[in-house]
DNA sequence: CCGTTTATTTATAATAATTCTAAACTATTG
DNA sequence: CAATAGTTTAGAATTATTATAAATAAACGG
């Protein structure tokens, strides 16, 4: 399948051709308030209640469904700091998190910013699909 | 509160003490379940399932109440790879883990074994309370 | 020991995030 | 425009986990 990174802002009918997924209304709306601005952060209920707000009128299941297959298309990255909820990221390119545990937020941090040496091979017959880092934050000061 | 760590191996009423939790039937046959061997992993449900070969009488909810209360006390440390469910490490000392993400499975990585370089500083007001490196490895080789 | 206090366990119900189902709807294709 | 294939949806189902409140067990003070 081909995947293109939503960054640069592309035109969300643009960005569903090449994942080859209809431009339904519900899709192209979704699309909209995820990369139309900057990179960001997203939960299945938080962008529903955006959505919401936006007089979007579309089921949370369509949020579901649509997170998920836009995670399938390359266009989001789903990021487990949480065992409570599952959070999407529209920056697809290689970095990783902070998290604050107390407020359930994340922040970027660039891939250059986290060197990591001396990696373990992979156990045989397996390969490495991802490293994850996390800087879990909490507290005041 | 006085934190022990359960390796080497002791005696499962000391630990109890020292985490000044009662030393009543199913916190000792769980907490021999968990440290008896080598350090290992474990899920509400994985170890529910042993207590019952094992032929130790205790609910679900227990289960979850003591590794609750154990990672509390220090005995063990919550590792959260996966949105589905939670998993705890009887290893709490600082490592990192590889985590199979066909099989669920998870194994230890030695701290000395990854190093992170260039740490970027946590955001005002916070503090690092603690930095996870997962990697996750997919497939057949 | 023995009664009292306090912590623990448990069956069961409740919760919350997520997935499933199947019917209605919409985009695409020819 | 009709037929097909993909999508949306309300609502039910599922799953891991937490809460409730009554029964039980451990600790403590005499």
């Amino acid at each position: 399948m081909e995947t293109v990174a939503p960054f640069p802002y592309r035109d969300p009918s643009e960005l569903l051709r090449r994942a080859r997924l209809r431009p339904t209304r519900q899709r192209l709306a979704l699309a909209r308030l995820l990369f139309a601005g900057g990179p960001r952060h997203v939960t299945a209920e938080s962008l529903f209640a955006e959505a919401q707000t936006a007089h979007v009128r579309l089921s949370l299941a369509t949020v579901y469904n649509t997170l998920h297959q836009f995670t399938e298309a390359g266009l989001l990255r789903e990021v487990v700091v949480d065992s409570s909820c599952t959070y999407f990221d529209t920056n697809v390119s290689e970095h990783h998190h902070f998290f604050h545990e107390d407020q359930g937020v994340l922040i970027d941090i660039d891939g250059e910013e986290v060197n990591i040496h001396a990696l373990p091979a992979a156990p045989e017959g397996t390969k490495i699909s991802r490293v994850d880092v996390i800087i879990r934050l909490s507290g005041q000061k």
